[in-house]
Order: C-alpha cells, then sequence, then structure tokens
DNA sequence: TATTGTTATACTCTATAACTATA
DNA sequence: TATAGTTATAGAGTATAACAATA
C-alpha cells in the first residue's frame, strides 16, 4: 500500500504556512472529536455549548456564543437542537426579559457526565505526542494567535 | 463598548482541551486568510491547488487531493472552478489515460505571483506574536498532532 | 479487482440581512 | 438608539454512495 507517497510533491511553500499547518492538525483532531461523539446526535459545538451550559447555568445566548466565537444567529439552532433532545432548557431571565436563562435538564448533565471521559479520552490520544511542556506552550501560542484576529472581529469577541 | 466580558464565564473545561484551543485560532487565521484574498474568486483550498499545481506540473487530482486531507470526490469541484476563471487546465496523462496532468495556464501563474505576497503579508501578521524558535516547535507540533490521526484516516492521507 | 475521475446528494459550520421585542 | 433573540437564506467545506473508464 501507499506505493506512491504525497512526499513526492513539493509542498514547500505550504508547508511553511502557519495556517496551512493549522488546518490539516485541525481537522485531524475535529474528525477524531466527532468520532468520539459517534451514536450521540450532537456536532462538536453543541457539545462545547452544553459545557458552557453546565459550567454557567443561567447565561444566556449572547455570552455562550460571544465565547466560542460563534454568531448569536447560528446558534439558534445549535439551542434547538439541544432543547429538542430535552438536553437543555430556556427560562425567561429575570432581570431581563429580551434573554432566556439557559439551564441543562437532569438528562442534559447525565449526558455530559457520559460524553466527558470520552472527550478526554480523545484529547489524551493527542496529548501522548507531546511534553506536558509542549502542551502547555502550544496552548499559549494558540491563545495568542487567536488574539491577533481580536481587533478584525465584529461581534464575535475573540 | 464590552460592557460585559465573556471572561466572566467559566470556560475552563474547554480552555483545557487542545482541540478546542486549535479551532478557536484556526477560527481567526482562516478569517483573515479569506479577507487577504477579498475580490478574488478563489477559496483557500483553491488557493492551495493552486500553489500546489505551481510547484507540481503535470502531477494528478488524487496526489493533490491526498496531500492536502481532501476527498478526491471534492477536488473536482475546486478544480473546475479554477479551470473556469482559465488559471489551471487538465491535459491527458501520458502515462495513464484514467488521470489528468495538470497545469498553470499562464493567467494562473500571474495570478499566484500576485497573490502569494498577500498571503504572506497575512502570515506575517500572526508570526509577529511568537519567537522563531516558537514558530519551529509550533509547527513541528502540529505536523506531530495531524500524524496522530494518520491510522484512522481512509483514503485521505495524513 | 483496484484506481481515477465523476455526478449527485446531504450535512455541518459559518455568513449576511432583516425582523421583533425589549432596554 | 442599542441589544437579545429570531427567521430566512446562502455559501464554504466535508462526507458517502454509485457510476464509467482504465489499469
Amino acid at each position: 500500500m501507499s506505493k506512491r507517497l504525497e512526499s513526492d510533491l513539493d509542498t514547500s511553500f505550504m508547508d511553511g504556512l502557519i495556517g496551512y499547518n493549522l488546518r490539516r492538525a485541525y481537522l485531524v483532531i475535529a474528525r477524531d472529536f466527532a468520532q468520539s461523539l459517534a451514536g450521540v446526535d450532537l456536532g462538536p459545538v453543541q457539545f462545547t455549548i452544553l459545557t458552557l451550559i453546565d459550567a454557567n447555568p443561567g447565561c444566556t445566548q449572547n455570552i455562550i456564543a460571544k465565547a466560542i466565537s460563534i454568531k448569536r444567529t447560528n446558534f439558534v439552532a445549535l439551542l434547538d437542537g439541544l432543547e429538542a433532545q430535552g438536553l437543555a432548557e430556556r427560562r425567561p431571565s429575570p432581570t431581563d426579559r429580551r434573554s432566556h436563562a439557559l439551564y441543562l435538564t437532569h438528562a442534559g448533565q447525565t449526558m455530559l457526565a457520559d460524553l466527558k471521559p470520552r472527550i478526554i479520552a480523545h484529547e489524551q490520544k493527542f496529548a501522548a505526542i507531546m511534553s506536558s511542556a509542549e502542551a502547555d506552550l502550544l496552548r499559549d501560542l494558540l491563545v495568542r494567535l487567536r488574539r491577533v484576529g481580536a481587533d478584525s472581529a465584529d461581534e464575535t469577541e475573540i
């Protein structure tokens, strides 16, 4: 197998680009993440929303949407999906009648407790190929990278 | 502005995940990359294809598709777009009548020469926030990360 | 039988514009 | 006037299944 490797190709220009390498690594991890969620009707973003509601009960849609850099407008359907599955719910906000206070249902908490170990196992598969010092630096560099775009970002806070 | 920061949110679980930080950084760079290509009818993947055909004239669709981890099936429309704009062309392969030999047209070479400086400027905006040693380590870590998924990848070579 | 390219199709994520109800 | 949520819609990017031509 692999009679002809893609290493025959000259990819030198792309290989030097941070963005290109970032995309390649992201795609690999995103696929593995999705496999970790196999059998569950949740996308990666929905899992993230689940964890954030769990850690911040009563928070609003906007707060979460900004925190994870997705548009308010795209948040609606994602939350609709969680609500339809009985995992989360919108309650009227006690302080602002425009906004909703978000909570996990009991089923949502159970689901999250079931999924977290899967995600941690998925993560460890990747963390295993670097030292903890390298992992720390990697996270730090990724955070710094995403702050570069902070000015050009319109409504989605970085 | 920014009367209430998302840092009020407890995002500790997600912050610890490599995949999450990778996604956030990737999205920021991908948006900036797209802006660098503003006014040109090319997506990021099409730009990548353009550079690879330029560096590897006569190569086949499959070789490039594998090199950048996209499906053969999705490559077709991307290349169609390049051909429709007169930037690239499919010629019959001299050795295998199933495959096509890919080449840039003169217009394609001119376009690429125009775009490369834009992409390099885009890259430098991000490279500027780290030392060259950090950038080298980052690229190395990203390559190592994407190789973790090498076994579970079916047809798209990592 | 396996591989290259192809069509058709669907799903996820992201994006913009315009609306409503509140503030 | 601005903000929170919503609807509708569009576009990338990615995914699978099935096919024709060639190896």
